[in-house]
DNA sequence: CGCAGAATTGATACATCTCAAGCTGGGTGG
DNA sequence: CCACCCAGCTTGAGATGTATCAATTCTGCG
């Protein structure tokens, strides 16, 4: 296990490719400080367990690279995953030591790990990572809620469709690419973490996807590049409001 | 509408039923004075809209008695439940002037609502209210991963079975009542309002309460008053790990 | 080159939806 | 006090979307 797990300690936080949008994004440079001693490394390669539902955790972490996942599995093995953990993201929940879901590395995964206690007494003294913590977990009861939608209510086309359009998005917001033209990205999931996170088998996956590179919505370079010529298309096959902010 | 909303004005924090359990439940008396000045009493009927999604609301607030729903609808009608407010949930987002989504009061409701601004501003000064609203936000976003399973992975029958025994959850919970005997409870959502919490429709909710009653799980007097005989072969029916802290 | 895991495709089953009647119970007006 | 009415609910029959089971076919990689 310490084979994969190389340290990396004494990294600097002023460094940090998630200084300004993770939990941390409001503390001045004391609580900064703070932060450094408590904090460590850790990386997972991808399909590694970060850990297992109903563990015990003893430390709170961001995500500083790669992608991770927070499923929870039914006991006859239908798996169901609540959530998709990018760069920035929070892990865990402070005052509570046991994990509540299982989080999968689903690429390499590098993240920045607090321990437990002394993270919970700082959040008792200083506001900041309070503050910041609660936008963060409101943004993703928000996302949860939008998912709430998808899972409850749109067709397996609709909720192909919103996927591929969340990531087209989060590959926009990344690169900054020019507005209306083709939009070319890499799926971070196999068909399998798809369906796990869209309700669906992986055969229903396959064939939607299959349909949409049909009707010329996508295009596919092997099996995880997709292209997307005309992102408007796409949204229109979501159900959802057009023009989400995704385009002008 | 001013019919609806009498002032309940000047009543005191340290009367309130939900004064324990509510976002102010760790203020100290200074700061209980200081949301004293900025609150104020909203009553709802059953049936009326609270907020559209998309208004402007320029309050937050706490319930203080009835139930509400938080819901979604595409542009085509179809619905999905998001949340169940009850006594003590908070709603809106500081931050956020616009509604996210409909809030809708299903039985008659009072509301305890802070202005915004001041809300807000109370928020940077102290921590309180801080914390609080972090850790109900957090319970939310637990409960909406958990919804998240339901609808994308439980079967009609689940489903049905996990609504009735969260409801007979709450309910032991407030009257605490001894355990293994039956319970007994009332409805508080119609066969409607239950379909767009499931993410189902009405006749498969009539359905599979039909069936839950045929195979005795259930007894229904009328078509609001539910007893459940044996809590646990429900929750047998309900697809997640036996005794869910349910029974001692 | 060949293998193993991942993905696609096909045929069929089945759960839930849809459309269409009825039913029920509580309220209202004659 | 009864007849009626209406919203909410139940039940039925048939349609449909997705799951299931079963082969292939890709794809990346040793």
């Amino acid at each position: 296990m310490a084979l994969h797990e190389p340290l990396l300690h004494g990294k600097d936080c002023g460094d940090c490719p998630i200084r300004h949008r993770a939990v941390c994004a409001r503390c001045d440079t004391d609580e900064l400080d703070q932060l450094e001693k408590m904090k460590f490394y850790r990386s997972f390669q991808a399909g590694q367990t970060v850990v297992w539902s109903g563990d015990r955790m003893d430390f709170v972490a961001s995500v500083v690279s790669g992608i991770a996942t927070l499923t929870q599995t039914m006991e006859d093995g239908r798996r169901q995953m609540v959530g998709l953990l990018l760069p920035s993201d929070f892990v865990g929940r402070p005052g509570r030591a046991v994990a509540s879901y299982d989080v999968t590395a689903v690429s390499d995964l590098v993240m920045c790990c607090f321990r437990r206690k002394p993270f919970e007494d700082m959040m008792l003294g200083t506001p900041h990572v309070n503050q910041r913590l609660l936008e963060m977990t409101l943004d993703e009861l928000d996302a949860a809620r939008e998912w709430m939608l998808l899972l409850g209510r749109k067709t397996a086309r609709e909720k192909i469709a919103s996927l591929l359009a969340i990531l087209a998005r989060r590959d926009v917001a990344l690169r900054q690419r020019a507005r209306g033209g083709p939009l070319r990205f890499d799926l971070p999931l196999t068909r399998e973490e798809m369906a796990d996170y869209l309700g669906l088998t992986i055969e229903t996956v396959s064939r939607q996807i299959s349909a949409l590179k049909r009707d010329g919505l996508i295009q596919l370079e092997g099996t995880r590049q997709v292209t997307v010529p005309d992102i408007r298309r796409l949204l229109e096959e979501t159900g959802d409001d057009s023009d989400g902010g995704m385009v002008g």
